[in-house]
DNA sequence: ACCTGGTCCCGGGCTCGGTTTT
DNA sequence: AAAACCGAGCCCGGGACCAGGT
């Protein structure tokens, strides 16, 4: 920790609150530095080893289950290896003379949560790797293609672009991924992440497991050290907390935010038991996680905070209208959406056991997330 | 048979960038 | 140079239709 940061945690301790920065317990955020993961970075580095030859390395798919770390180990490397190789960004159309410059490899990681379509794909590409820009409307998917093939008209440039959260409902298949890239598939290669190998996948693979114990008893009494007034979380908490979560730090980390503000909201001076077992239980089983929530378009997400704030959830019927009574949205748009993130995993209906009359019986919309995370960080810190 | 919940899908409007006209 | 126009993707709204329960 910086002495700038030590000097600032103090300052805001004064009024001695629990919590003193909330940010490095957000589950959806990344450090900077993967604790833990040093085999998988190994294997990684491996498989891009070429590029220290500044050739291509092959495909990969980086694989494993959920809350392990594969878009934190991903995401760290990338950003390292593109300062390492790739080259500033260069204008729409000026292509640099061969032989004038070095081979250049860049490193562009995307979520494919937030990139749903042909469109989206080539213009988060292209915001990556020139200078100005990109576009959003106005000009067709052919025309971005078109920019983004110009880019590797030198034959100095290079790139290997990795999609995240492979397999999403949204997101892109890697077939799909494949043939976007196809004109340009001598010159990037295709890292592909997610739950698992995608079918018919002959390249690279590299597995990513579950986290051990003691290492998420790290992740999280490191998260909390930064976050907390010392000893706020006892390390018999955080060890509890690991175990429940059983190599998820999504999940571990949802729990001990959530206790850390439910502690903090009562003045308590640390950490109770019942914060923890409330925390806990605020993380639904086979959940979906946060990032994916607050990947999400502006409208789903203000149409699940006003969802959280009736309580009881009432049948999605009555839900949708009191929703789009708070918002600018019709009952039958907030009913279409809240259907949709049912259909997603966001949330799950649960059929109400109400037998008025006639006809089918309703369903409650629960939601499949942390939400006590969701209310506190939902707006801050999203990348991109 | 009838009712209500749930699913699917498409037209139209919105916004924004590019293009043509003034 | 400014203004008017056009066309791109995206999102909302809502109708048509299917499913499950009495």
């Amino acid at each position: 920790m910086e002495l700038e940061e030590r000097i600032a945690r103090r300052q805001a301790t004064r009024d001695d609150d629990l919590l003193v920065d909330r940010r490095p317990l957000n589950p959806a955020v990344h450090l900077a530095e993967p604790v833990g993961r040093g085999t998988v970075l190994e294997r990684l580095l491996d498989v891009f080893d070429p590029v220290f030859d500044r050739r291509l390395p092959p495909d990969a798919a980086v694989y494993g289950p959920k809350g392990v770390g594969k878009s934190a180990v991903v995401n760290a490397l990338f950003a390292r290896l593109n300062d390492q190789f790739g080259r500033r960004k260069q204008r729409l159309g000026t292509t640099t003379r061969a032989g004038t410059a070095t081979d250049t490899v860049a490193f562009v990681h995307v979520d494919g949560y937030r990139t749903t379509s042909e469109f989206q794909f080539y213009h988060r590409l292209l915001d990556a790797l020139v200078d100005e820009s990109v576009p959003r409307r106005g000009v067709g998917t052919e025309r971005l293609r078109e920019r983004f093939v110009q880019q590797f008209a030198s034959p100095t440039r290079k790139a290997v672009v990795a999609v995240d959260h492979l397999a999403g409902e949204n997101s892109p298949s890697a077939s799909e991924l494949r043939e976007w890239l196809a004109p340009v598939e001598e010159d990037v290669a295709l890292v592909v992440v997610g739950r698992s190998v995608p079918d018919e996948w002959s390249s690279v693979t590299v597995h990513v497991p579950a986290y051990r114990h003691h290492a998420l008893v790290d992740i999280v009494t490191e998260r909390a050290s930064q976050a907390l007034t010392s000893n706020a979380l006892r390390h018999g908490q955080a060890r509890h907390v690991a175990e429940w979560a059983s190599g998820d730090a999504h999940d571990a980390l949802a729990a001990v935010s959530s206790a850390a503000e439910l502690a903090d909201d009562d003045d308590a001076d640390r950490i109770r038991a019942s914060d923890v077992d409330a925390g806990i239980d605020d993380v639904p089983d086979e959940g979906v996680h946060l990032g994916r929530v607050f990947a999400l378009p502006e409208n789903r997400r203000t149409v699940l905070s006003e969802l959280l704030a009736l309580d009881p959830t009432p049948p999605i019927d009555d839900a949708a209208s009191a929703i789009a009574d708070r918002s600018d949205l019709s009952a039958g748009t907030v009913k279409r959406f809240l259907y949709e993130l049912a259909e997603h995993g966001v949330l799950e209906r649960v059929e109400t056991d109400a037998t008025d009359g006639s006809g089918r019986r309703p369903s409650r919309p629960e939601p499949q997330f942390p939400t006590l995370p969701f209310r506190r960080f939902d707006g801050d810190a999203r990348p991109e």
